[in-house]
DNA sequence: ATTATGCTGGACCTGCTAGC
DNA sequence: GCTAGCAGGTCCAGCATAAT
């Protein structure tokens, strides 16, 4: 079946009688002076032609597509979340993005995706940490499209003009004094070594925060990659906990902290009194569970606009330098061109004492 | 005569194909 | 192998006309 012709300005020109030109003024809504009647006749023949803008043919000319690529390591969680905030944002600049799945951790076709987004000239691209080379990507994204990341530590900025970060450093820090603080006296971190670069942030906020304690207090990292069930790694958290004081489980995420909730009390243990649990996401599923938990919250939108505006800059854009709140009142921190966008403890029934008759 | 308004003509964008 | 032409738009200099 051969493709019927698409209608064109050119159609619509020659219907309502006016060059070309001002067929593409008046649909764009440019501002240029245009009578009422112009303006009236190009809109109606152009609804009753059916015309749909080619936008081929618009980024050709202007050398610009308004499409970003976005790559995310997995559809879902905090990735899909957080790709949907991007849309909003990047919808809200006149850019279309267009989201890509890595399917994990997977360079090959993490590589493939941004082959493709490359060949569709996309203006720019918005990547996770890659699992793939730096020297790889070098080559890849070095002709001129700019790279903004998110969730990628140390990357040079010959590759990338810059990384929008969530501080699960402090993050990490903060809900193991808020477990010590609780009473917990045995602090286990339940890792996911797979997640790379988000799990070593995790760790090493994990460590800061034992390390600031008042006291030294027994501590396990547990990967959930390595144990076959969650129950074992509960049956490790045993091994270690000498039962005179709660224990205090930090998850990877919101989803493992409150698998390993699940397996605590189906093995009869009580939560807050025996196991105090903290998850990392704020997902919504945090206020629907029985306790709710306590969870590490994270700006979607202030790091999405971050990640934005970095794009904007890169891309020349004026809208990039509009007048936002300073830094300091949003608490954000720079080192060198990585932005890190703090995270907020939201304490809940599964890690609080006193909520204790 | 000068200025403002409303519109037009044509160069240009990139990558591919057809013709020479 | 080289060149011209095509796709469907954008963009801007410049034209015709009306108003001051």
């Amino acid at each position: 079946m051969s493709k019927k012709r698409q209608i064109t300005i050119v159609d619509i020109a020659e219907a309502a009688g006016v060059s070309i030109a001002t067929v593409s003024n008046v649909l764009n809504r440019r501002n240029v002076p245009m009578t009422p009647e112009t303006i009236r006749k190009v809109e109606q023949t152009a609804e009753q032609l059916g015309y749909r803008r080619n936008v081929m043919a618009a980024s050709l000319s202007r050398k610009k597509s308004y499409e970003l690529g976005m790559l995310v390591p997995v559809f879902g969680g905090y990735h899909g979340q957080f790709a949907e905030e991007m849309q909003r944002m990047a919808h809200g600049y006149g850019y279309h993005l267009s989201v890509f799945s890595a399917a994990g951790f997977d360079p090959e076709i993490e590589k493939r995706h941004l082959d493709v987004l490359l060949q569709r000239r996309v203006d720019g691209l918005i990547c996770h940490g890659l699992a793939m080379s730096q020297e790889a990507t070098r080559h890849l994204v070095g002709e001129g499209t700019p790279l903004v990341l998110f969730n990628a530590w140390g990357w040079p900025n010959d590759i990338a003009v810059g990384a929008v970060n969530l501080d699960f450093v402090d993050g990490c820090d903060e809900a193991v004094r808020h477990l010590y603080e609780q009473g917990c006296r045995t602090i286990v971190y339940l890792a996911k070594t797979s997640l790379y670069a988000t799990d070593l942030q995790r760790r090493a906020g994990f460590r800061n925060g034992l390390s600031k304690l008042p006291e030294p207090v027994p501590y396990d990292m547990i990967d959930s990659d390595e144990v076959e069930t969650i129950d074992q790694a509960l049956e490790q958290v045993e091994r270690l906990w000498n039962r005179e004081a709660p224990v205090g489980i930090l998850g990877f995420d919101d989803v493992i902290s409150l698998a390993f909730m699940s397996a605590v009390q189906r093995r009869g243990y009580r939560v807050p009194e025996d196991f105090r649990i903290a998850g990392i996401n704020n997902d919504p599923v945090t206020t629907v569970c029985h306790p709710m938990l306590t969870s590490l919250d994270i700006p979607y939108a202030l790091q999405a606009e971050m990640t934005m505006m970095l794009m904007l800059e890169a891309l020349g854009d004026t809208r990039a330098l509009k007048q936002s709140p300073a830094d300091e009142a949003r608490k954000l921190k720079r080192i060198g061109h990585e932005i890190q966008i703090p995270l907020r403890l939201i304490a809940r029934r599964s890690s609080i004492a006193e909520a204790l008759e």
